[in-house]
DNA sequence: GTGCTTGCAAACGTTTTGCAGACTC
DNA sequence: GAGTCTGCAAAACGTTTGCAAGCAC
């Protein structure tokens, strides 16, 4: 595929409100449009929830009926350059989007397909042994973890 | 979506080699096909080595020209199912198969997108604490943990 | 001969891209 | 008016599936 992995996002950026979101968008040159106004206003919305490009265009069309998918997937790939935006991958399915302020890791059942919200404080060993051992630093929130849920076990 | 997130494998199979693999197949009703006795030898002969669907179905050919990738994937299904094949999903691209036995977590740099293998042991507190807190068993092998490797922090 | 397996082609679901027109600033 | 953004159609990607012919047992 050869492709870039992630869109190597900035810094989580402090942004409380659409304005401000659509204010850092002005910031590098780029313009206000109302697909981006609603877009953001759906993800303020429901700031916990995640949903797929596909769900994020069907709210974003009750408003704007003719925004594209591709519109939203693009936006979206700006708003995530731009630190407003993260993608998880919960499994084999479609990506699941949120402010990246209340970004979080998921457990995943292989088996029903449950997911768990995770608070970050599970991984701070992994975190830990994985910097002091390989130099790496942990993401835990691009893609789940896997494994069978308390009721599948 | 709404399929199966994994094929529900048994239990590790105790397969040393590719006689063992086959008489596993036919005491499931199946049968010992050359495709599926090319492949296993290509898998056996690297088990260490990850490889996607394509790039085993060009092994295979060298052997076995007219292998279509798709008879690869269902034999890969089928031979996980046995719980002699696993796949592991680096990041966004393709899925890396490999036997079994050799299976092992990863940490995968979003950035130049190189790949660390990880002993299982640095799994083991989040292993623990997952099961203490949430019941979940934790399969740290079939999604790779992203994050930046030392030369991309 | 039974019925599992195969090659092929075509579909799948998600995501990306090329383009001409429309819009923001 | 310059340059960004949009809708649309089409492609890309990895993977799955329906089918008729082919092979293992």
């Amino acid at each position: 595929m050869g492709k870039t992995l992630s869109p190597h996002h900035a810094e989580l950026a402090d942004v409380a409100t659409v304005d401000d979101a659509l204010a850092l968008v002005r910031a590098r040159g780029g313009r206000a449009t109302p697909s981006r106004r609603i877009l953001l206003e759906v993800l303020f919305e429901a700031p916990r929830r995640h949903m797929t490009a596909e769900e994020l265009a069907q709210a974003v069309r009750v408003r704007a009926p003719d925004v594209h998918l591709s519109t939203i997937y693009r936006n979206l790939e700006e708003l995530e350059r731009l630190g407003v935006v993260v993608h998880t991958h919960l499994g084999h399915s479609a990506s699941a989007y949120q402010l990246a302020s209340s970004a979080h890791g998921h457990f995943l059942c292989e088996e029903c397909g449950k997911t768990i919200e995770v608070p970050d404080a599970l991984f701070n060993e992994l975190t830990r042994s994985a910097t002091a051992e390989f130099g790496f630093s942990v993401n835990p929130h691009h893609f789940a973890i896997l494994g069978r849920c308390a009721d599948c076990s």
